[in-house]
DNA sequence: GTAAATAGTTGCATTTGGCAAGTATTATTT
DNA sequence: AAATAATACTTGCCAAATGCAACTATTTAC
């Protein structure tokens, strides 16, 4: 949590908030043919989902009066969607169930949404429809009170060395300035270890985060005795989970069961985040000089771990 | 478009709609302490963001009716929030402006509405906001009828060519079970290509279509006389839009320029709609053979170009 | 020139939904 | 154990929100 807010993220919601208005009340239309208004169609939503529905949980859920909501069950109750008996637990709730006929308004508003949703859908491009869905999933977990799926490490698949590519690419340039020749080195080191690498002794990690890409790294051989780090990334909307802990560690343990005796890696002094992370990472620095590079004046290091 | 659409994808939205139908009616809470209705708030909006608005096009946009809206300007215009002129064009409407006190009552509501999105924002850990942001986004693209941004050609940013490899990798693994040394081959050439070219003969076009890569052509030299085209390719989402016309046509217009005598290139029998833009560009086949690569028995193909 | 369509207004009615007082019940305090 | 407070709902009341249809003035289409 941080207190300031960037004026243009805070006018990106808005126009997001606004769109889905607009969108929500075509939505709403479609719903118009039917006997239910969106409020009655909500709450009868939540009595279809609940095991054992309370007036007073649905009220909560959804935002809405009590006396509105009281009105609004008795009217189901009037016209036998639900059955009312009271909570032997606590005699002032009700217990809500829907009966055979509340169960089938339901199914069919259902159906009718569903139809909707469908035609809406369809005028969404197949191959963006995951995209579209994903966008939604990612709203819910950071708006919602949802826990994040835990961030993993798994071997790349067809796509990802090209991610690592593109991402080496767009992150060090716009982070550090590094022209293009930095994402040449980076896509013949990648390109070389997918061609050819050594799986027993060789191995790259992708760290996924919210179903996303989200950072890298790969140990490679640099000797019998000695393995080197390449290519360690934790994209900036990932940072803070602690993905580059994670990655080093996967990575340092494979090493040491391989049987490397040490495992080195060449960085740059200015990617401070990363220093900081090979030395918790018991890595010391062995040597450091100046270089021309990517357009830039750095100062290389070369850091190393005993395993 | 297409016909079919997965149940769980049409569940995804419904569910998504259900939370930000929650969502949006807490932020609606919000303005209860404001003398405005959100509806009212809505037109004001509108109001405010066009350089001269006329009550259709508001109703139209918000999808309200004329009469409701007719009563909401009407007491506006009572409290002094908007101005209405006949409209000289049209007799029957008004042309309608915010007067300063209707400016004011606006930019109340709006930094009122900018605080409390603010603080709602304030509980979203700050790296993950661009990812919110970036989220709305992708929705409000895809669901909106935007006219797509016609797709332009544009020489490669950071990050770019590692693009060609990823979508290269993914999109052949999927399609025709191209194995990893194809995105292999691709990271080389790709990465060959970045590291050192001749910017006055070779170059390297990516398509853009709604903002996103969509599509890439590289012509390298193959010796003073002849150029070579690698690379092309048009992602599954961007298909059906004559990307792949565009980039040819670019393509071998600089090669006439460049002074080539003639464009080549090397491609597979299995992909047909390439094969079918390169026809329709005047190109020939001049050679094929069969061989074994990237885990698939293929035909290669030669077509050849005389400028 | 006439018919049809459009932009907006107005009257009428319904629906939506908030608020507060009321009832029965349960929980908490002394 | 009695008194008090809180909870779960109900009900009456009311105002705001909003849909619908009829109506006027004007423009467009045939």
């Amino acid at each position: 949590m941080s207190k300031s807010v960037a004026a243009d993220q805070i006018a990106a919601v808005r126009e997001f908030n606004r769109f889905y208005t607009r969108h929500l009340g075509v939505l709403a239309q479609h719903l118009m043919d039917s006997p239910y208004s969106l409020t009655e169609a909500r709450v009868l939503f939540e009595l279809a989902h609940r095991e054992t529905p309370l007036a007073k949980e649905i009220g909560a859920s959804l935002g809405l009066d009590a006396g509105y909501l009281s009105r609004i069950v008795q009217s189901f109750a009037d016209s036998g969607l639900v059955k009312r008996t009271p909570s032997p637990s606590d005699r002032r709730q009700h217990l809500l169930a829907l009966t055979a006929k509340g169960r089938a308004a339901y199914a069919d508003l259902e159906r009718r949404s569903e139809r909707d949703m469908g035609t809406m859908l369809a005028s969404v491009q197949e191959a963006e429809r995951p995209r579209l869905t994903a966008a939604m999933a990612t709203i819910e977990r950071l708006l919602g009170d949802h826990p994040a799926a835990p961030p993993i490490l798994r071997s790349p698949r067809p796509g990802d060395i090209g991610w690592v590519v593109q991402s080496h690419g767009a992150i060090y340039a716009a982070e550090y300035g590094f022209d293009a020749s930095f994402e040449a080195l980076v896509a013949e080191i990648a390109g070389a270890f997918l061609a050819k690498h050594d799986p027993g002794r060789e191995r790259c990690w992708i760290a996924e985060h919210d179903g996303m890409q989200a950072g890298s790294l790969f140990l490679v051989r640099d000797s019998d005795q000695v393995a080197k780090l390449r290519l360690l990334l934790v994209t900036p909307q990932a940072r803070g989970h602690r993905l580059g802990d994670k990655l080093l560690n996967e990575a340092v343990g494979f090493a040491r069961q391989c049987g490397y005796r040490k495992v080195t890696l060449w960085t740059q002094s200015i990617l401070i985040a990363a220093r900081r992370l090979y030395q918790s990472a018991g890595f010391e620095l062995v040597g450091s000089e100046p270089h021309r590079s990517f357009g830039q004046n750095l100062i290389g290091e070369t850091w190393e771990l005993r395993l």
